[in-house]
DNA sequence: ATAGGATGTCATGCG
DNA sequence: CGCGCATGACATCCT
């Protein structure tokens, strides 16, 4: 919207939010099929779209549509278009948001090579595969991409994956101008990848496995000392199982998706002493050109680093062809170098302990620490990869952007908003209103959480020859071993031991604030549950009752009948009474006689043993009812209708039942009575009595 | 300005 | 005895 001036002038209104209403109400319409003039047919289910969507998102949807002037149309995707890969990219192209798991990444990226996807930058894919499938291969064989592709860089030719990728990428972006020319070729690269990547896959399975393996711990022992959940922390630290809100909440701040962890905790024992100091050794590299002033293509060739460094990367990368590893191993950080290094925000030396925050709020299994950050790490690493894509491809990575919060992108907004602390030069996403790239000098000493003030001031002060992380990342031998190959001072010994001491605790407590926090959780769930329970109960309850009501007036009606049509004397009935049961309705004929109020307006209970009457006492069945009593009057209930026949063997399979036959026939004033309990009552019916009236 | 959440740190107890 | 962990308490920062 531009409005002119009086002046001349133009002034340029543009809206931020508009093309986010548009897409947003075009998705509202296609949720609820409204004009709607397409159906896209995947693996035999059906999505409903808009043409103009699709076709400005995918060159292949635009091609076809092209063919199709006339609304209404259905269209058919081949098969090498699966829901799992299509439904994510049609979100996608409705939403700008693509969901996506490391199960589905690869069906998404071969079905966004097929379709023609625009607007998926193909950086993402790149990066994200080998990232979610490589990282438990040995590390130093996996390239960064990213520089790889632009330097060309030799890769072994066993890492197909990568290779692979590369070379599927490179076809992707043919597809992208080409959709519907290139499909067999497609084709073959999809199946080549698959099949490639059918190793990877499986690492993705031992994610999920591990993701479910984690859902079933209980919280609510945890909240009981804790004891469960010492149990279970022990058990996850080896076993680098995931929250059960992982599982639920615990999802990739990337996401919102289950997050590959698993597989990057696995590995972690065995990289992350390596990872750490790689990332420092880069980012020394990378350190070493002002930051601010850095042009985007060198921040993203310094990040580059730093994410090859992150997954090992031994081929020659960018601008910096120098083995990562070596230089951190060998290269004790400089006095000079060493406090910038450490608190920069850029630093991935940093990055662990920092990172272990997003395993927080998100809820899930205490990891161990190491794994925790390792994963963080990863998540970290694609979420600021992703947001580099993103930036970028919005043209708003630039000097200039400074209003441009890190919030504005969807990666590193999710990131955040899972409380994760995003490490680099792009400081926290606490941090207000910050420019994405010109804060990373401003912010870069508030960073870390490892890298507080005191830490690295004490670290420089001490010049230690090893990070932070690494003191606390170490096992105790190793740090041990650590300690005694490095000669240092009393005093940096205790500094040492005090950062290590504090980082552990750090985690602990962490740890100890998230168990608290889902056996909360836990707990509500469990109340909400008990709730639901007890109103199900009391549902039941009062269902129960009822029947009772109904069946001691069935009862009453079916005595009453007989004895009248028996023309029984009243002497005959209290004689009858007395060998019956309380709760028998019997007694409600005798209630003339007796001048007592036997009423089923409240219905006698049957009664314990210890409450029955041998004679008619009426009053006191009434004060014995007691809630056992509801299951007896079930049983009553339910046999009523069942018929003679099983009212006769449930009568002499009681002893009840026997001592009102016996009695009966013998007169015997039967000190039975505390038999006529629950079988007493269940034995009451209309044919003992009728029989016994007969004998009589 | 203030409340409340998140996080780090310290002290303490336990294994 | 030293160490690691769990946890309560407190401080600080941030929203």
């Amino acid at each position: 919207m531009s409005v002119d001036s009086p002046r001349s002038s133009v002034f340029t209104f543009q809206s931020a939010v508009h093309s986010d209403h548009v897409l947003r109400c075009l998705d509202e319409q296609r949720r609820r099929d409204t004009l709607c003039d397409v159906t896209v047919v995947v693996e035999s289910r059906s999505f409903r779209a808009h043409r103009s969507v699709l076709a400005s998102c995918s060159d292949y949807f635009s091609a076809r549509f092209s063919n199709h002037g006339e609304p209404g149309v259905v269209i058919s995707l081949p098969d090498e278009v699966t829901v799992e890969g299509f439904e994510p990219l049609l979100q996608f192209a409705y939403t700008t948001k693509l969901l996506f798991t490391k199960e589905n990444i690869l069906e998404i990226r071969n079905c966004a090579a097929f379709l023609g996807f625009k607007n998926l930058d193909n950086s993402c894919f790149e990066f994200l595969i080998p990232k979610f499938f490589d990282n438990t291969k040995n590390a130093t064989t996996v390239p960064r991409r990213q520089c790889c592709r632009m330097k060309k860089c030799p890769r072994p030719a066993k890492d197909s994956l990568a290779s692979q990728n590369t070379d599927s990428d490179v076809d992707t972006d043919k597809s992208t101008s080409k959709a519907t020319k290139v499909q067999e070729d497609e084709e073959q690269q999809t199946r080549a990848t698959s099949k490639l990547l059918e190793q990877p896959q499986q690492s993705g399975d031992d994610a999920s496995l591990d993701t479910n393996s984690q859902t079933d711990y209980s919280l609510l022992c945890k909240y009981r000392k804790f004891q469960m959940a010492y149990r279970m922390e022990s058990c996850g630290s080896e076993t680098a199982s995931m929250s059960p809100a992982t599982t639920a909440e615990d999802r990739c701040p990337l996401s919102g998706k289950p997050c590959t962890r698993a597989e990057d905790i696995k590995d972690s024992e065995a990289t992350s002493s390596k990872y750490v100091p790689v990332k420092e050794g880069c980012d020394t590299l990378a350190s070493s050109s002002p930051r601010t002033k850095r042009p985007h293509s060198e921040v993203s060739e310094a990040r580059c680093c730093d994410d090859m460094s992150g997954l090992g990367c031994g081929g020659s990368v960018g601008p910096t062809k120098v083995k990562l590893e070596d230089l951190a191993e060998e290269v004790p950080v400089a006095s000079s170098e060493r406090p910038r290094v450490a608190g920069t925000a850029g630093d991935w030396g940093t990055l662990a302990p920092t990172e272990a925050h997003t395993s927080g709020p998100s809820g899930g299994e205490p990891e161990s620490e190491q794994a925790t950050a390792e994963r963080s790490s990863i998540e970290q690493e694609v979420a600021e990869h992703l947001a580099k894509g993103f930036w970028a491809s919005q043209g708003l990575l630039k000097q200039l952007d400074l209003d441009i919060n890190r919030r504005d992108c969807p990666f590193l907004r999710d990131l955040g908003a899972v409380g994760a602390h995003v490490p680099n030069g792009e400081e926290s996403s606490r941090a207000q209103g910050s420019p994405c790239v010109s804060s990373q000098n401003e912010e870069s000493d508030s960073l870390d959480t490892e890298g507080d003030s005191e830490s690295y001031g004490s670290e420089r002060a001490c010049e230690l020859p090893f990070s932070v992380e690494k003191i606390a990342s170490l096992s105790r031998n190793d740090f041990q071993q650590m300690l005694k190959s490095q000669c240092l001072s009393r005093e940096q010994l205790d500094y040492v031991h005090d950062v290590r001491r504090r980082s552990k605790n750090r985690i602990a407590a962490r740890r100890c604030r998230k168990r608290k926090l889902d056996c909360i959780h836990n707990l509500e769930g469990e109340i909400e549950k008990l709730r639901t329970e007890k109103d199900k109960l009391t549902t039941e309850r009062d269902r129960l009752n009822q029947q009772r009501l109904l069946t001691w007036q069935s009862f009453s009606g079916l005595y009453e009948k007989v004895c009248s049509e028996a023309a029984l004397r009243p002497e005959q009935l209290q004689v009858l009474a007395k060998y019956s049961p309380s709760s028998c309705p019997l007694f409600a004929l005798l209630s003339p006689l007796k001048s007592t109020s036997a009423q089923p307006q409240a219905p006698t209970e049957p009664q314990d043993s210890t409450c029955t009457s041998t004679s008619v006492g009426l009053s006191q069945a009434d004060s014995c009812s007691g809630p056992s009593t509801s299951f007896a009057v079930e049983t009553v209930s339910g046999k009523v209708q069942t018929g003679p026949q099983v009212l006769s063997s449930s009568a002499s399979s009681t002893t009840s039942g026997k001592g009102f036959t016996s009695s009966s026939h013998s007169s015997s004033s039967s000190s039975s009575s505390e038999a006529f309990g629950i079988g007493a009552f269940t034995s009451m019916r209309p044919e003992p009595v009728s029989k016994l009236i007969s004998d009589k």
